[in-house]
RNA sequence: GGGGCCGUAGUCUAGCAUGGAUAAGGCGCCAGCCUGCGGAGUUGGAUAUCCCCGGUUCGAAUCCGGGCGGUCCCGCCA
């Protein structure tokens, strides 16, 4: 009893059919079940089974037949298996392809009673379970707002912890402040040489349309850069003025786009401040220990006298590099970005002991602090991270693989292999790029992008709950935007730029978010307006129409598609690509699986033992798309 | 000069890792479906030299070679 309970209820109940279908044909046709396994596919068409396998192909080299006579002889011994395989319905052949068809009855029930024992928990496997997972996303410079861009990035990485955890990972998510950078200098300058010329805009805000101003000023005027040089030497000393009124800027700006972080349903863990990298030990730490080896050490002569530097040019990739020696720091013994950012990899991984102090930022809307590193503060211990994930425009594909290679030339040949950069294009406008510098962003802030999207679902949920207050109207609204913004951004694939038309983002008709929150809030009517009966005993081999089947075979293969994503996380010789839109295309197709079935075939109205199965449908349904929402933070709403 | 990514109907995209049956979907266009569990829905239709040229293979959108077009990168910069 307790047996057959254990293996109904499956974390994975595709796999096991899968599997199935793959010991029976490796049996049949006597090969290995790797082989049957590299030959199986699923057929374009459920009319021609549920798995299908070429393996026929394959074996004419061996055997000296053609694919469709070799095909019609394992069918003859596939049928003997599958007689005895509760399972396997049928085999049926097509010219060389073997099609197999599951038990309809079997797969409606297994998949359903694992979902129903499994509630939110269905779709979390633990093939990684024991790895703990960095991710840092995204990093976007404090002096101004997240344009649509950054959002790309903050929400690829957020959907990418998700899935981490979705699959096993114990997961850490961390912010990257650049607060020492010139544009930091730029604006602290400003502000005290101007005093405060504040508006009541948002903050971030604020900042970035002054930067564009104090931009300009510092290319064509040598006395106001010169002045911004100045501020930027200063801001490396923490006791300084200078210092303490960009703290105090910074402070302000990060709440600020943390507002917008929090409306798109982004949290973080920990921030991870420059000034803490500068002013920790951390750099003299790992400079002794990079000075260590081979390939990198001080010139004594050249134009790169005095620097430290590391020697590229015997490795492949940078053996045409312009100039095969990379500066770490600098000859006046400052860093450069890429010597910072390998010692910040270099504590990632802990490789050297964490020397940061840490103290919290701020609380989060969803309860948990946020922390951040400070010069002051409790001393705690991070870093040691199995796999380290660095969510990152592609343009800088170069000198991610540079940071990674000198990981490996300092002998951590593991944990260079384990640093992703998670790439990803950019988002652009047909004319121009987003710019802080030249303000081109101004007009497709991520928060004006949220209040245009939350805008015009207004509209549509005014139409249709007019009984009820404004605050159900704008909770609603907000839900609807901020889910409409994070499934355009993570449908497209990330190797791939966005052009941004506003026709296209605040279109929430057929492939967009709202689609797949309006097919839960239809399935959690009918289930509201459910009359009782007794449920103990469900038939779910009712549930056998077309339409059924294609849903149920949909959400049995949900936890499957997570661990597809998660495993093709493979790194690459330029990248680790992250098929985000792998999940969204998987969450629209049973959004749209479930309107069809919907369309067709009522629940209500059905007798009584077809309407407890299809009911058990529904509730199944409502589980897999909820936790699949979860999965790419879109907001659930009840109604809308 | 070298390298990354992208090129698929009017348009936007999926499929390419691991080659396999009729190249899938959204928007737009045309024609249906509300006395029906919510029409942000659904049914049907028209629209494709899968950038080009070769090669491998029984079979190529997918793999390999060479091009073309777009874009990004190859600083003691930031």
């Amino acid at each position: 009893m307790n047996q057959a309970m254990s293996k109904s209820d499956d974390a994975n109940p595709w796999q096991t059919f899968e599997k199935t279908v793959i010991r029976l044909i490796a049996k049949a046709a006597s090969v290995e079940p790797e082989t049957v396994g590299d030959f199986t596919e699923i057929p374009p068409d459920s009319s021609l089974g549920d798995i299908a396998t070429t393996i026929s192909f394959h074996l004419t080299k061996e055997v000296k037949k053609n694919p469709a006579e070799i095909a019609a002889g394992i069918k003859t011994r596939l049928d003997e298996l599958a007689r005895d395989e509760p399972l396997i319905d049928r085999v049926e052949v097509k010219g060389p392809y073997i099609n197999l068809f599951f038990d309809r009855g079997e797969l409606a029930k297994r998949t359903l009673i694992a979902i129903k024992n499994r509630g939110e928990e269905f779709g979390r496997t633990e093939e990684f379970k024991g790895l703990r997972a960095l991710i840092e996303s995204p990093a976007v410079n404090p002096s101004k707002p997240w344009h649509i861009g950054h959002a790309r990035n903050a929400v690829i990485g957020d959907t990418l912890g998700n899935i981490l955890e979705a699959v096993g990972y114990d997961v850490l998510r961390t912010d990257y402040i650049n607060n020492l950078g010139l544009q930091i200098a730029q604006l602290a300058w400003k502000l005290q040489k101007e005093g405060s010329t504040e508006t009541d805009q948002k903050y971030d805000h604020f900042l970035g349309t002054l930067y564009v101003d104090v931009q300009k000023d510092f290319e064509t005027n040598p006395v106001v850069e010169q002045g911004i040089r100045e501020t930027s030497r200063q801001l490396e000393d923490p006791e300084s003025t200078d210092a303490q009124v960009s703290e105090e800027m910074i402070t302000r700006c990060l709440k600020a786009q943390n507002e917008t972080s929090y409306r798109l349903g982004i949290y973080h863990d920990l921030q991870i401040w420059e000034s803490a990298i500068a002013h920790s030990g951390l750099l003299d730490t790992a400079r002794e220990m990079m000075l260590s080896c081979e390939s990198v050490f001080i010139p004594n002569d050249g134009d790169k006298a005095g620097c430290v530097v590391a020697k590229l040019d015997d490795l492949e990739e940078f053996k045409d590099m312009k100039d095969p020696y990379k500066v770490l720091f600098r000859s006046d013994g400052t860093r450069t970005y890429t010597g910072a950012d390998v010692a910040f990899q270099m504590w990632k991984f802990g490789i050297v002991s964490d020397p940061f102090k840490y103290a919290v930022f701020e609380n989060q809307p969803n309860g948990e602090d946020v922390l951040r590193t400070t010069l002051v503060g409790d001393q705690k211990n991070f870093g040691r991270f199995d796999v380290v994930f660095n969510v990152i425009g592609s343009e800088q594909a170069h000198p991610q693989k540079l940071i990674y290679t000198i990981l490996d030339l300092l002998g951590y040949e593991e944990q260079s292999k384990n640093s992703h950069h998670i790439a990803y294009e950019w988002v652009g406008l047909e004319e121009t790029d987003f710019s802080g510098r030249k303000g081109t962003w101004i007009g497709y802030s991520c928060d004006l992008v949220l209040d245009k999207a939350a805008e015009i679902a207004r509209e549509e949920v005014d139409k249709r709950n007019p009984k009820e207050g404004e605050e159900f109207k704008d909770e609603v609204a907000a839900k609807i935007g901020s889910g409409a913004v994070r499934y355009l951004l993570l449908k497209a694939s990330p190797d791939r730029k966005i052009t941004f038309r506003w026709m296209d983002a605040l279109d929430f008709n057929g492939d967009a978010g709202p689609y797949l929150q309006y097919s839960l809030a239809r399935a959690k009517r009918i289930i509201e307006k459910a009359d009782s009966l007794d449920e103990s005993t469900p038939d779910y081999s009712l549930l056998k129409d077309n339409l059924e089947y294609e849903l149920l075979k949909a959400l049995s293969r949900y936890p499957e598609e997570v661990l597809v994503v998660a495993r093709g996380l493979k790194k690459e010789a330029w990248g680790t690509s992250f098929s985000s839109n792998r999940i969204t295309t998987y969450c629209y197709n049973l959004a749209s699986l479930f309107s069809k079935f919907y369309d067709a075939l009522p629940v209500l109205k059905a007798e009584d033992s077809l309407k407890i199965a299809r009911r058990g449908l529904v509730n199944a349904f409502i589980i897999a798309m909820t936790n699949c929402l979860k999965l790419l933070g879109i907001p659930v709403v009840d109604r809308m």
